[in-house]
DNA sequence: CAAAAGCATATGTTGAACAAATCCCTCGCC
DNA sequence: GGCGAGGGATTTGTTCAACATATGCTTTTG
């Protein structure tokens, strides 16, 4: 894809830069319909469909004869692929609500590569290893922005695939909210506490449990994988809402297939 | 609140029952712009505003000169809160993805009441309690359908309290997609396969365990809630996307050592 | 001083006209 | 006879203009 030449940006997506950077915050009013129209040189209908984009997202709440205010956090629909989208495009927003996707993250993540481990299909696998392929191949070369930018969207395709491979279609609709906390990581790059090529190693770990389907150690491997992670936003894994302790209970007193 | 009276119904709402109700299939198209104008006595902006809404949430496509086309149901924005009302008012629209929340569930809930027993605050148990009292008055009035009904938003309101409880905005958002799978059950009534009593108890042994702050127990009680519904829909405890079957295990080994 | 009327401002609704994309049928060339 | 270019019909996309309605503030009036 070569990248749309002119198509205009659409008002949403400026007005979501705006605001999920932190421009307008929850309770101000974005600027009128009129000015919208002025500033990007658009008709009035195409600046209505456009809020109405964010309305329905909840990021926005339209007030009659008033204005467009920007609602609280927690009204917004962080779990629509086009709201995490542009959580991750337009950089940590809200540090609050990247902590806990996160905290998600490390409470699932171990869980669905468990499934994964069981259900993976052979086409699953090959887009899993084209993935960790890819992590692979632009290890070394963390020069440039985009290639880092390309090393990221690796990473992400390859959790999107295990996700995919628990056939599960809530479980792959929620691999959307991985893409915000991976670029976040990205960008603060002191990922770096951990020895890149330690973190590939792990990657090839839950890869291969999930290949030679062994749920136990997939989801043990998935827990190494995310460890760096939780270290590099400071949460400590026992914090997880989700109780790693416990799980470690349930895992001892039953004999997971190993 | 009263239900606003005369409001017409948005053209979003009569599309979307028709398209979860079967109506429309994925791949066919829906009546063009024009036709929806003259059917609802709208114009046309009103008709273009609604079906963008339908647009973003993933329910049908827009063909530039040739018509709405309805996605394939794995498209669906399912995680989307506006779409989880739709499927649970405009009844099962699809087997498959009413298995596929349920499947989920079972996988998730067990761990999220878990979750709960560790970070619930007084706030929260006032909630979980509240609702937990009203399916208690409604459960001997199950003859008429508005008291079904109300018993059924109630069973709702439960399991949302618990998912609020966690205190992480990803797992609180999640809650949504209950909605659908409860009114299932509901619908299908044959529940009652399991005294209706008994699932009350297990349900205020899931509310005690979190207030006792019992991680383990509410794990289970959680379990305990859910099999009802599993058997009600014919899952295997083994089908579970994420290893129901080791989960089941543990409870099973658990619950056989006491 | 307070309540009501009025005004300014913003969003909500409606209607029309034209532009662009797609499909399909037809015509003409090879 | 087959195949491709062209054109017309259909449908969605875009733009503009006018009016209706809701909200907040100001002014008027008892």
């Amino acid at each position: 894809m070569v990248a749309k030449p002119a198509t205009r940006l659409s008002i949403a997506e400026h007005l979501a830069e705006a605001i999920f950077s932190g421009r307008y915050q929850p309770g101000e009013l974005v600027p009128r319909e009129l000015d919208l129209c002025e500033r990007f040189a658009i008709n009035r209908s195409a600046v209505r469909s456009d809020l109405r984009q964010l309305v329905d997202v909840g990021i926005i709440e339209r007030i009659s004869g008033h204005g467009s205010k920007v609602r609280e956090y927690s009204e917004w629909h962080i779990l629509d692929p086009q709201v995490t989208d542009w959580m991750a495009r337009y950089a940590a927003p809200n540090p609050q609500i990247q902590r806990e996707i996160l905290t998600f993250r490390l409470d699932v993540e171990p869980y669905v590569a468990m499934t994964a481990a069981r259900r993976a299909k052979a086409r699953d696998l090959v887009a899993i290893e084209e993935a960790f392929e890819g992590l692979g191949q632009n290890l070394r070369s963390a020069s440039c922005a985009e290639e880092r930018r390309l090393h990221s969207e690796c990473d992400v395709a390859f959790h999107v695939a295990i996700f995919k491979a628990t056939h599960n279609i809530v479980w792959a609709q929620l691999s959307h909210i991985l893409r915000p906390s991976i670029h976040l990581l990205v960008s603060m790059s002191n990922e770096s506490a951990s020895d890149p090529e330690e973190s590939l190693e792990r990657h090839r770990q839950l890869m291969e449990s999930i290949r030679m389907r062994r749920p136990r150690e997939a989801f043990l491997a998935a827990q190494a994988v995310l460890a760096g992670t939780a270290d590099a936003l400071g949460l400590e894994p026992g914090a997880g809402s989700l109780g790693g302790s416990a799980l470690v209970e349930a895992k001892s007193q039953v004999d997971l297939e190993g």
